[in-house]
DNA sequence: TTATTTGTATTATTTACTGTAATACAGACT
DNA sequence: AGTCTGTATTACAGTAAATAATACAAATAA
């Protein structure tokens, strides 16, 4: 899976990485069990600390999206709790981006045909 | 208009009234050309900083949602620049968004409801 | 056993952002 | 003249992010 940050985004390191990971067991691009890199491997070939992809990998097991191990590594959840639920942070970030994409003069429909080609995990470009 | 901030968020608070004022124009609650409070009245009715106010107004101001003249104050602007596009930003965070939504077990109908209630202005609760 | 690899913990440091505080200023209205 | 507006400045405290350099526990491989 390819993993690509944006230095000048405002969001963290480490949390870009969790996102990433997380749209990706979405996608269908990480499958249940599959094997995540190495925290040293991935900061390597991500040029960045060790501790910024632990940090990401301890919050995806908090969450309950992968399971660590020692020696084992990190894998994505075989089962994952489906709670049917959207946070209220959520909520209102959604919230927000649809109002400035309503003030922006962005169609209605264009914007629901987005959510539905990330919804069956596709991209944009 | 209500303006409401939670103390518990990540957002910062700058940019939670930024938010809440562009939902604001979005959903029609604030019109074209209205008023908004001064500075210092939406600081003291906050219980925040006159700066952390300003910050928000300059940063709207830059975006093009509200004009300030001094003394005139702040109003939200006649005619807004619509681009009709969506910042990659946004796209990113969307799609996080849907991702996690879909991983939860949400039921992607619901989703799109969701996303109309907010076009319309609506609330949740 | 010995060595290696895994995630994790610890400590320290640097950098940047946030929010507040206390003033002060320029311009426009009353 | 006085008041109200947004804005600018300077200083300070708190927090978060990221890095760096180690070290440890546990499991695998030699």
């Amino acid at each position: 899976m390819i993993i690509r940050i944006d230095e000048l985004s405002d969001v963290p390191i480490y949390l870009q990485l969790r996102n990433q990971i997380v749209m990706g067991i979405s996608s269908g691009e990480l499958k249940s069990g599959e094997k995540l890199p190495t925290v040293r491997d991935l900061a390597l070939e991500m040029g960045i600390n060790t501790m910024t992809v632990s940090k990401a990998y301890q919050l995806l097991k908090t969450e309950g999206y992968i399971m660590t191990d020692r020696k084992n590594g990190a894998r994505v959840r075989t089962e994952i709790k489906k709670e049917a639920y959207i946070s209220d942070a959520n909520k209102t970030e959604l919230k927000r981006i649809v109002s400035e994409a309503r003030i922006s003069g962005v169609d209605k429909q264009e914007l629901l045909s987005l959510v539905e080609t990330f919804w069956e995990g596709g991209r944009t470009e």
